[in-house]
DNA sequence: GATACATTCAAAAAATCTGTTGAATGACAT
DNA sequence: ATGTCATTCAACAGATTTTTTGAATGTATC
């Protein structure tokens, strides 16, 4: 750490948190953590990394003030230390969506159901759930769900989909959501529950941006 | 690269993007192209690399989306491939000012006078602007002002602030800006004209920003 | 065409980052 | 106290990055 002039200092200090962005593994756990708090066990699991891999990762982004730690008991929940992450995150999904030939073929052929229907907003689907006209599905685990979701929401996660789908009307609309606008899920759930000729659509962006724009949760 | 799961895939796509942005040195070539077109030589300049490996730099950027380019004659002008790059690298610097004591120490050192007088916001400017009633300073290098400047604007190169006091008026406002919220130019320029007697503020953020507000430039 | 110039490429050394191992820590339960 | 559990630390090998050097590329100018 030389001692370079402040304005390089200060640079320097805003590249440790693009830095602790800049790896896969890293964003897949602060959209875990975009749910809400986590320990480290329970993101070492749903990101497929040993438990020191994930607490390295994790200190790494706590050093750089993306997220914040608490204990409780036995276990150290993480969470994102301010909205503002969030908001940083979709920054970043912004430009790469935009900007990257590769993002796009990975979209266009992972997610080719995409432009096949417009999502609904989340202005219009909290209207029409005041009326009742609409049925929220949430798609996630059963854990993520549990930790907070959408007000009527009824919680089938993807790989229960298929052998559930006597919960759901076949008369009224279906909406589906999940994560956030990078998760397969809610497109996965839309994909299947169109074959089996229900009416569905995906609601904007996931569960976190819904919350994040003041809207009611349980 | 293995073939991963498309999910992981997308997020070491992101993953790129964020690491370019992972270094100080790529951050100061950024915010020197926000203020628009510059050719490789130039910003090896003012960013004191060398010229080979400011090509690298910039090189990676534009791999990542971030950056892109066109030649010009013998040149090659590089620029921000899109707005929302602008956008990416403000959340970035939003969440490191809350978050990283270091640099709210480095910006509470190096920008004492930070709080000392509220920044007129560009609202305010762009109204008082058509009264006629402030002097708007433009205290970044001349070729920078030559590029794009606010309307209006006299330029006064911060180095050659001390000794062009004269061509300042005592009685009217002045409103000092530059590149942006973390450049110290406009900083400096407003704390030696207040020692020198002068009402004087700076304009929140720079002149990108004030571009990218869709406000009237020269 | 030959030359000058701005930029990029290729290669190599130095520095940094990643993921694994096994030991250390700190809190709870017996 | 002792044992158990979740997490972190320390250390290491292997993989990437960063920077420099010198040669190669492609454009404009003579």
């Amino acid at each position: 750490m030389s001692s370079q002039s402040p304005k390089q200092l200060l640079y320097a200090q805003f590249a440790e948190v693009a830095k602790a962005l800049g790896h896969g593994h890293r964003l897949e756990i602060l959209e875990l953590l975009a749910q809400g708090e986590r320990s480290v066990e329970a993101l070492a699991e749903r990101a497929g990394l040993s438990m020191a891999n994930a607490s390295q990762h994790l200190r790494l982004m706590r050093r750089a003030g993306l997220l914040a730690s608490r204990r409780n008991g036995k276990q150290i929940l993480y969470r994102m230390s301010d909205p503002a992450v969030l908001d940083l995150v979709a920054a970043l999904h912004r430009v790469g969506e935009r900007n990257l030939a590769e993002v796009r073929e990975v979209v266009a052929g992972y997610f080719h159901q995409r432009d096949a229907l417009e999502p609904v907003s989340r202005q219009d689907l909290a209207r029409r759930l005041k009326d009742g006209l609409v049925t929220v599905l949430d798609v996630r685990p059963a854990d993520e769900f549990a930790a907070g979701h959408l007000p009527q929401a009824i919680n089938i996660p993807l790989r229960e989909l298929a052998r559930r789908l006597r919960d759901l009307p076949k008369n009224r609309e279906v909406v589906a959501y999940c994560r956030g606008p990078h998760c397969v899920l809610a497109f996965e759930a839309a994909a299947l529950l169109r074959k089996h000729g229900f009416k569905v659509r995906r609601l904007e962006d996931g569960y976190p941006e819904w919350k994040a724009a003041g809207l009611p949760v349980n």
